[in-house]
DNA sequence: TTTTGTAATGTTATATTATCACACTTACGT
DNA sequence: ACGTAAGTGTGATAATATAACATTACAAAA
């Protein structure tokens, strides 16, 4: 059977964690003297609206309107901003692009993806990034950017999967 | 400065190397029972050309000729049955293709991708991914496919560029 | 306030990456 | 030889992203 697809599965206020996501934008947009026009911040929140990734032409379904006919370059530069300042990722195993939840800090860009429901979580730890810093070092290599997406199925997913498909 | 690109420099007879992935292909092929047709082993051996991700439309290109006209779809194909056959692995960071130095065995998708001279070097090490399976597990998350891409200068690049720009 | 330079946006076109649908051919077991 | 499934050819199109250039909005300087 393949994956039902669902919406995430995350029990929190997520107005509340979409309203906090913008408000941080702006304090962090203010101190770095750059601007979150209006453009910048309703691509933020459409891709605030949950914790799947979003895809670009979709931000630009959402951002058109009956008398709007928004171009991809419009979308693409907002997303570049975003990108530029940190606020969201691009998840490349997807072409798709997820707010950051610890926007300013620490930017290790390591997911996990749910197949079944979409959503994106961002790791924190240092665990991961250590071992790829070890390689890379053996190797001689200097890091400048990270790519780790990993893919599978998140607790609730693998829960309901795990009973739909009873092993007996 | 931006990084000078270059071709991979990594020491080694090159013949050899992919012939032996070549031979490798078959091997596997055959042990499996599927047909390494005459259009994907061409890609395959486009692919080896060198230790740099290739891109779609370049093999393409290179396949083809006065005479021959190659559509997508037939690149796409031999993609894909490579890809399903553990011959290969796609970057998703460059949307671009790599042979896999280790067909047949295991497929945990770490690569160091050198911005500069465009190298592909995949790792075998198992700290990052049980790092990864950790942190997964600690999240309920389960795993069926990782995304390990780290981008930097492999180590002649690296010594390259500091030599280009020394601190004084 | 007006000027003026830069950042941001609008607009058109095009590049790049990938898939669909359907016809045709080839390989292979019977 | 025949039937079937796998593979390929072909034309169209979808999905993702950027280039190039004109126009507008903003804010600092004069
Ligand atoms: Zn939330
Ligand atoms: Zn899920
Ligand atoms: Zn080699
Ligand atoms: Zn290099």
């Amino acid at each position: 059977m393949p994956l039902m697809p669902a919406k995430p599965e995350y029990p929190h206020d997520h107005a509340q964690c979409s309203s906090d996501a913008l408000a941080e934008a702006q304090r962090i947009c203010a101190r770095r003297g750059v601007r979150l026009t209006e453009t910048r911040q309703k691509v933020l929140e459409l891709i605030w609206g949950d914790h799947a990734a979003v895809k670009a032409y979709d931000l630009l379904e959402q951002l058109s309107g009956p008398g709007r006919a928004v171009r991809p370059p419009t979308i693409y530069r907002a997303l570049d901003f975003l990108l530029e300042n940190g606020l969201i990722h691009r998840i490349e195993s997807l072409n798709a692009y997820v707010g950051c939840p610890q926007p300013g800090g620490q930017h290790s860009s390591q997911f996990l993806i749910c197949d079944a429901c979409s959503i994106v979580i961002e790791l924190t730890g240092t665990d991961v990034v250590h071992a790829v810093a070890d390689e890379a070092a053996s190797h001689g290599f200097e890091i400048t950017r990270q790519t780790i997406e990993v893919h599978g199925l998140c607790g609730p997913c693998a829960a309901r999967h795990a009973e739909e498909a009873p092993v007996p």
